[in-house]
DNA sequence: CATGGATTGGACTACGCGGTCCAAAATGCC
DNA sequence: GGCATTTTGGACCGCGTAGTCCAATCCATG
């Protein structure tokens, strides 16, 4: 996997964003293969070629390119809470995401396939968290420079994943919509 | 399955509890009917006996049986939460619970391993949820009548929800300390 | 144009595991 | 005690699917 020709990086690519897609329309146990050389177009060879040991390494790409995705769609906003109408834009934008999406959160359906023994899976979740944790500590003290920002980052990313879960498993988004928005409205009352 | 003498109740039990044990341990995946098969000293004619339908069929009994349990390692106080010393003696047995099994959620990897497809699986949990929320919004409204208590119950109950994920996520308790404390606390300084 | 490495195709294998089956033993019932 | 029903044992089957292998082809570089 050392050298890599532009033309084999695209496959690789090609190869995730198929898996991926294919991961969050039908679940990743649902996906083999199979699925995945079909829905890309290549062959098995090629699977193995770019992803040596196998599916659970090529579901770790999956995750990681997932990861990435979930932070990225939150931009511009994310990386610039410094006023309120920013965050209220955040935080629009991020309920519309989970209730487009509806049930199918690709995150937590890859980790609970791959589990979090695999220490590689334990690193792309933290990471993500960490760094999204990370965003909302900063919009917390550019807003509310006296407030305990890490306490507040924590109530509001855990405000998130709770809605998030609740909508996986009931399908009903005020858990987010609630929580996330008194979140916010206890910060700004602070 | 209709006619069940006492010795087939007391061996699909054994069953039920052995599998929800191994599940606990290992995680669905990773748990196969042989497994359960030597675990719980029986035989496969004895699981498609007692489970016609198959795995799927165990499965949904085994999840039934920790949902179930979720609630009621909850009491007595979560059927009593009518002052506010109840409120925190539920809130710390909530949080040691949850710190004890630390990154097993038995609930979360169940239903992620069974899929939410199944009407089946989706009328259990949303029963637990319900169940459980209603038990939080009788609470809200015997300490603070004047509130929303359908809205502070669905925070209260995403709060945990998020707690739980991120210490499954992460392994970090603090979520859900400082989720489900801020927004008693929230409720307490209404 | 020659050569070696990257890339691709697809048939083939291995096997874990869910599920089936039938016969034997235990149990309940009159 | 005898008949019916439930309970149990465990060998066996079949399928889906991850993973292997080798040959063919593409492509960069000198």
């Amino acid at each position: 996997m050392r050298a890599l020709t532009p033309k084999g990086a695209a496959t690789r690519q090609r190869i995730v964003e198929g898996a991926a897609k294919l991961i969050r329309d039908h679940g990743p146990a649902n996906v083999g293969l199979d699925d995945i050389r079909a829905a890309t177009t290549t062959s098995k060879s090629q699977l193995f070629h770019y992803f040596p040991d196998g599916k659970a390494d090529m579901l770790l790409a999956v995750a990681a390119h997932e990861a990435e995705l979930v932070l990225a769609e939150q931009e511009p906003y994310l990386s610039d809470l410094t006023s309120w109408s920013q965050w209220e834009a955040w935080r629009d934008r991020v309920i519309a995401r989970y209730a487009a999406q509806r049930r199918r959160c690709p995150l937590s359906a890859l980790t609970a396939q791959l589990g979090l023994a695999d220490p590689a899976v334990e690193g792309i979740i933290t990471g993500m968290y960490t760094r999204w944790h990370r965003h909302v500590a900063d919009g917390v003290r550019a807003v509310r420079p006296d407030a305990d920002a890490e306490r507040v980052a924590t109530q509001i990313i855990g405000a998130i994943a709770g809605g998030a879960t609740m909508l996986v498993a009931t399908d009903d988004i005020r858990y987010l919509e609630i929580g996330l928005t008194d979140a916010i409205e206890s910060l700004r009352n602070a």
